[in-house]
DNA sequence: GTTGGTATCTGTGGA
DNA sequence: AGATACCAAC
């Protein structure tokens, strides 16, 4: 023990994931577990023990991890932390690849496409290629080529793999290749990256290694620290490994993760990284760490976390406890639709705040899909309660932000061809879709940049002489980029490329609006040039144009609130949550369909997935855990009747208050062999009491013990058989009829009060007994 | 090429 | 419901 300070604020598996500098170290870190406290004493450690700030590289997925991260760093060591290289894995290898990316062919001035620009050039492609747009689905290709991406997969691989074109051809969209392949030229035609290539051509970089660039930056990051591990994908991982596995390395990696908050499988990420990262470093003297006292809530959350992630095939096993108090019972809220979801929710936000005394800001409302937050905001406004939504549409996805930043990126790469094609023609100016198309096909055929080809286009003498100005224009714009700072630039650019000049002719209310988004922008440009270079690792001095762009690109609403004081009520999505932890969490819209989420339903991964997500979202509460359902609610215009979420029902009754919200729950479902040991861990003074009506009749959730139950392949079920469902526990099947996915087994469950269940085989798990 | 209206389609998450 | 695509008329 070295006596010092902030050691002394760590438990002892903590204390030893810190002293455990060198070497590859795995940390298994339960939600609550102070992972973060690990992480940057971990750094601070480091720095304190001689380890030069810029020979660390610590990567995390938001930026709001990071800058957590070295404020906290900054605490324990103080402006040398600034030295350390920490952020998201977008932005340090954003940063790594402007010194690089001319060794790659692209220019280091490239323009970072964010997924709207994405699925435009997408959407161009399939409209040249003359593909029915209801077939190809931008979305869906969008995401096939990130995955290919994320696996490196290339557009030719792609074409030789027979297993993805043959799923493709399943699809109906067997011209994906093609696409991928187009659209890989566009971007590299228009100097841009997308997100994944943000990673992609880091790793071909280092892959292809010109002028030693790969030694370099292995002798440079001595130590490596990952955080939210389970959230990497197969790219990001390769890039860790060629870092770190080299002949003569020391292997200094540390990675911190935990399987069961994994929520980003739908873009490609793999908890199988965690489990060949064990595997992987296994002969270089792994050691692996397990967090699992977990300080933010109480028992009885802890608990009925415990409980729900059970549900879930395969995790790395470990026990999540608490010694907060058992805490009060979970709240279930049953409305009718979701105006009454809305009502109810915030009319106990209300109540709670006086009993308890919370402020808003102790306060959040999370929900699965971002369009659900109108009626709480409703809702709330009513009451006078303020709040800040996070999430869905950011400022700089409005129309009017957009259009300048479309100007500002022309101005520092005019081969930017999303830019391009939103101003060329607006504010108007006389060139039309035809012209444009016009170019763009020149483009394509010639593999050049469309605003190298402006000129040479066949068109009439009047579109010839708009064409010329704009290209006059855009010119101006570009000198402009290389002199002024940012801001100067920005205000010139507005007034002469004429957009302050015609939101001021629209004088409706949300003309006035866009007037000030577009003033909000300008005054964002302002503050980053002025602000302090010392505060960031990420900003040199560099007050450029393009040091602006590059900075915002990979910046989402979440980040950039300064005013994130004050008292509010929060409401995000879970998937923003994560992270972040509530005294009071309400989590909403409970409902088969959308939580789970009907994307998810059709494997047994994806449903896997949404129950972390639930995981996730119940962690998050410190001591107040509130659900709600609305059994029908509007969603697309149209009035949808919802059943129950299976969640909810994965709840043990023991948990929850006694509200009859939940229909045959009336406490009666049989007697209990709850899955012994669970609960023994809380006999606890009970903190809350006050809210407990009734403490009889526990029913167990569980019958079987999920450690030893072993679903069997639902396609194997069959009439006569016997079987063992986690809930109902033993069971004979009397029919199965339906067919293929929508097999549904008869099942007479001796043990339970209503026996005889109707069940969807490909939702359920059984395992087969005789 | 532009304008203004109607038909159609979309159904998560986020750097 | 809200955005976008598409189409007819100027």
């Amino acid at each position: 023990m070295t006596g010092k300070s902030y050691l002394d604020e760590l438990n002892e598996v903590q204390r030893k994931a810190v002293i455990q500098t060198d070497g590859p170290v795995l940390v298994v870190a339960g939600p609550g577990s102070g992972k973060t406290r690990v992480l940057t004493y971990r750094i601070a450690h480091l720095i304190e023990k001689g380890v030069a700030p810029w020979e660390i590289l610590a990567l995390t997925f938001t930026n709001k991890a990071a800058r957590e991260m070295k404020e906290r760093i900054e605490r324990v060591v103080g402006d040398a932390a600034n030295r350390v290289w920490a952020g998201t894995f977008h932005a340090i290898f954003a940063r790594i690849l402007r010194v690089e990316a001319e060794k790659i062919g692209y220019p280091s001035n490239f323009t970072i496409y964010d997924s709207d620009d994405s699925a435009s050039v997408i959407n161009a492609i399939i409209k040249e290629l003359n593909l029915d747009k209801s077939v190809y689905n931008t979305n869906a290709i969008r995401s096939r080529i990130s995955s290919a991406k994320s696996s490196l997969i290339t557009p030719r691989l792609y074409a030789e793999n027979e297993e993805l074109m043959e799923q493709d051809r399943m699809a109906k969209r067997q011209y994906t290749h093609v696409i991928y392949q187009k659209y890989t030229e566009r971007c590299k035609r228009s100097g841009a990256m997308d997100f994944d290539d943000l990673l992609y051509r880091l790793y071909e970089l280092i892959q292809q290694n010109p002028d030693g660039v790969l030694d370099k930056y292995r002798a440079r990051f001595k130590y490596v620290l990952v955080d939210e591990f389970q959230d990497t994908n197969h790219l990001q991982y390769a890039i860790i490994r060629k870092l770190v596995q080299f002949e003569g390395s020391p292997r200094n990696i540390c990675v911190v993760g935990d399987d069961a908050q994994s929520i980003y499988a739908f873009r490609g990420a793999t908890i199988q990284n965690i489990l060949d990262f064990e595997e992987d470093f296994q002969k270089y003297g792994i050691q692996v760490f397990k967090l699992e006292q977990n300080y933010r809530s109480t028992d009885q959350i802890v608990q009925a976390a415990n409980h729900v992630i059970a549900y879930n095939r395969r995790q790395i096993p470990k026990t999540i406890w608490s010694n907060k108090g058992v805490g009060h019972k979970i709240k279930v809220i049953k409305a009718l639709t979701d105006t009454e979801e809305g009502k109810r929710v915030v009319d106990t936000i209300v109540e709670q705040r006086n009993r308890y005394h919370l402020s808003n800001k102790e306060i959040a409302i999370l929900y699965r899909t971002n369009a659900q937050s109108r009626i709480f905001e409703e809702y709330l406004r009513r009451y006078n309660l303020p709040y800040r939504v996070f999430g869905g549409l950011s400022f700089y996805q409005r129309k009017e932000v957009k259009d300048l930043i479309a100007y500002l990126r022309l101005a520092v790469n005019p081969r930017d061809e999303e830019a391009l094609r939103r101003v060329i023609n607006y504010p108007k100016r006389a060139i039309g879709d035809t012209t444009v198309d016009k170019i763009s096909a020149a483009a394509g055929e010639a593999n050049q940049p469309m605003w190298e080809l402006l000129g040479t286009v066949d068109v009439g003498p009047r579109t010839h002489k708009a064409i010329a100005a704009f290209v006059r224009m855009i010119q101006s714009f570009m000198t402009l980029a290389q002199t002024g700072n940012a801001y100067e630039v920005a205000v010139t650019i507005a007034e002469r490329a004429g957009l302050i000049d015609t939101l001021k002719t629209d004088t409706t209310v949300e003309g006035l609006s866009r007037l000030e988004n577009l003033n909000a922008l300008l005054d964002g440009i302002k503050t980053f040039v002025e602000e302090d270079e010392s505060s960031e690792t990420t900003g040199q001095e560099d007050k450029s144009l393009a040091s602006y762009l590059q900075n915002i690109a990979l910046l989402t609403d979440f980040d950039n609130e300064e005013n994130s004081e004050g008292d509010y009520v929060t409401l995000m999505s879970v998937h923003s949550a994560k992270g972040l932890e509530f005294k009071s969490i309400f989590l909403v819209g409970m409902e088969e369909k959308l939580f789970p989420s009907f994307m998810a339903l059709d494997t047994p991964e994806g449903l896997d997935e949404e129950r972390r997500l639930f995981y996730v979202a119940i962690t998050r509460a410190e001591l107040f855990l509130t659900l709600s359902y609305a059994l029908s609610r509007y969603r697309f215009g149209q009035m949808r009747y919802n059943e129950i979420s299976r969640f909810l029902e994965e709840l043990p009754r023991e948990h929850l208050e006694s509200t009859g919200a939940l229909p045959g729950t009336s406490f009666g479902r049989g007697s209990s062999t709850a899955s012994a040991g669970r609960e023994s861990a809380s006999p606890g003074a009970s903190v809350s009491g006050n809210f407990q009506r009734r403490t009889t009749a526990q029913s167990a959730p569980l019958r079987v013990d999920p450690k030893t139950f072993s679903p069997s392949p639902s396609n194997q079920i069959q009439a006569g058989m016997k079987v063992l469902h986690l809930k109902f526990g033993e069971g004979k099947v009397i029919s199965v009829d339906g067919s293929q996915d929508n097999r549904v087994a008869t099942i007479h469950f001796s043990e339970i009060d209503s026996p005889e269940r109707r069940i969807m085989l490909k939702f359920a798990k059984l395992q087969i007994l005789t």
